[in-house]
RNA sequence: GCACCCGUAGCUCAGCUGGAUAGAGCGCUGCCCUCCGAAGGCAGAGGCCAGGGGUUCGAAUCCCUUCGGGUGCGCCA
């Protein structure tokens, strides 16, 4: 199967907005690989519409900055001082070959050039967050292999595309409004409200052929089943996404599109003030450089996809019981204690294996167990409904029953998992730590997130 | 106006796809501990599951509807 999540436009850094969907997509690609199933974790980069054309004219105002020159950033560019480095890069490259030149001649070498760069810093991005994409599919050489052309012609084919026009939005008529004539994708056929246009007016194409394109691609590939993450912006494009990949697919290939809501950034319960100047937002980079990649994650997946989700960043740097992955970590971190003590005192992985737990009859202990137990089932329906943050929520709970014995054993010596005078008995309690840290660490694997075995 | 998402404790949120007295954390109240296995522990109060209707032996969960919030809605990607 194939999970397509990211997909941002290759033309800046990754916000924070960004990092949740990659986050997602990322736990969700290991959720569904845990299960059984063979999955492609793909982005899919946007490399062809017109913001990359902006990008290069702003990359070409920082090509002539590295030349010495003094150029005001022409509004409407992106003025992010990322772009200063890839200017510096292309006079180190191009040397002055490309000042006083007519657009047409640098426009498309920079782009090439700006894409590659911004590319290069999505990937760094994503590394620092633990994400790894084994497949990055580029709509400009989709279209470069008339993909674009062969997916309308199927679509043709099937009696889908028509001329006609659309009817106005109800309620709020834009001033500018004037029937025309477009070309159309008969969507309704396929459970979408309303036909959705391919081509404009003046007859380029819309955003939503290469779309059709890219997604016949991904359907003639062959995936059982395809996934793709969506911030909710695009929450629009769901029902006729669907739609195309049904007819396309002649209804074989399902699609399951998930969107990722918004992140509100906060810190001490304050909402982070953000200045409105363009190109200056929380990136994924100041968002790992301040918490880290495990912080980041588990928070941010202990919230349902399509729930916004606050964020503090002092909160999630505290270390006590309201800071969930602290929590976990720390059941991990007593677990291996137990586990290091007992191995100190000779009893090892083969002595827990073989231990009889037929002992273990307190209420306590079986407790524990029953909390262990509901793993296999917990981790087949977060698959199933394509869910990770049921594994972070059943890790908190796991976490909680664990520092409840824990904290039973101050008073209980029977709920001890290491006890003098009960050296016999130790096996069976030890194999409970063991298997409390096996979920949890494969818990924590499957979420990204590093299961550590010692607190510092 | 239409579509999608959301509405559960004071706050932030879970709720195993229709099952028994609806859960957690924070906050609040009250005890205990602050020595041995960590940076505390235990208990309690607090809910018409937004409102109404329906399906069902049974609904927070499914359907319809009202209200409230978010997102989006041809020639932007």
């Amino acid at each position: 199967m194939n999970v397509e999540y990211v997909s941002a436009n290759p033309t800046g850094p990754l916000h924070v907005g960004h990092a949740r969907g990659a986050i997602f997509g990322d736990a969700l690609a290991a959720l569904l690989e845990f299960a059984g199933w063979d999955v492609t974790r793909e982005y899919y980069i946007n490399d062809a519409g017109a913001q990359v054309d902006v990008l290069a004219r702003s990359a070409h105002f920082r090509y002539q900055e590295a030349h010495g020159r003094a150029v005001e950033i022409a509004p409407g560019l992106y003025p992010g001082d990322y772009l200063a480095p890839v200017g510096v890069a292309m006079k180190a490259v191009f040397g002055d070959t490309l000042l006083d030149r007519p657009e047409a001649e640098w426009l498309p070498v920079v782009r090439e050039f700006a894409i590659t760069a911004m590319m290069a810093m999505i990937r760094e991005d994503l590394a620092a967050l633990g994400v790894t994409m084994d497949r990055f599919q580029s709509e400009a050489a989709l279209a470069a292999q008339g993909k674009v052309e062969a997916a309308l012609a199927r679509l043709s084919e099937q009696g889908l595309i028509y001329q006609g026009v659309l009817e106005p939005p109800k309620g709020k008529t834009p001033e500018d409004w004037e029937p025309r004539e477009q070309t159309l994708f008969r969507s309704t056929a396929y459970g979408d409200d309303v036909d959705r246009p391919v081509k404009k007016s003046d007859g380029g194409w819309t955003y939503f052929a290469p779309d059709i394109a890219y997604h016949f691609d991904k359907v003639s590939r062959g995936y059982d089943l395809l996934i793709d993450v969506f911030g909710a912006d695009h929450g629009g494009y769901v029902s006729r996404m669907k739609a195309v990949v049904a007819a396309l697919s002649e209804r074989k290939t399902p699609l399951d599109v998930k969107l990722v809501q918004l992140v509100k950034l906060f810190r001490n319960g304050e909402p982070f003030k953000m200045s409105k100047r363009a190109g200056d937002f929380v990136t994924l980079r100041d968002l790992v450089d301040q918490v880290g990649p495990d912080v980041a994650r588990f928070t941010m997946l202990m919230r349902k996809n399509d729930a916004p989700l606050d964020f503090d960043f002092a909160k999630a740097l505290e270390q006590s019981k309201d800071n969930a992955v602290w929590y976990v970590q720390y059941a991990n971190a007593r677990a291996h204690s137990v586990l290091r003590s007992g191995a100190e005192a000779g009893i090892g992985e083969a002595e827990i294996g073989a231990a009889d737990l037929s002992s273990l009859t307190h209420e306590g202990w079986i407790d524990i167990a029953k909390k262990v137990a509901e793993w296999p089932r917990l981790m087949e329906m977060a698959a199933e409904s394509h869910e990770p943050h049921r594994v972070a929520f059943y890790l908190f709970d796991l976490a909680g029953a664990f520092h409840a014995l824990w904290n039973r054993a101050r008073e209980e010596e029977a709920l001890r998992f290491l006890q003098a005078g009960d050296e016999a008995g130790a096996p069976a309690r030890l194999a409970m730590a063991k298997a409390v840290s096996v979920a949890i660490s494969a818990g924590l694997g499957i979420l990204g997130v590093t299961p550590v075995t010692e607190m510092r």
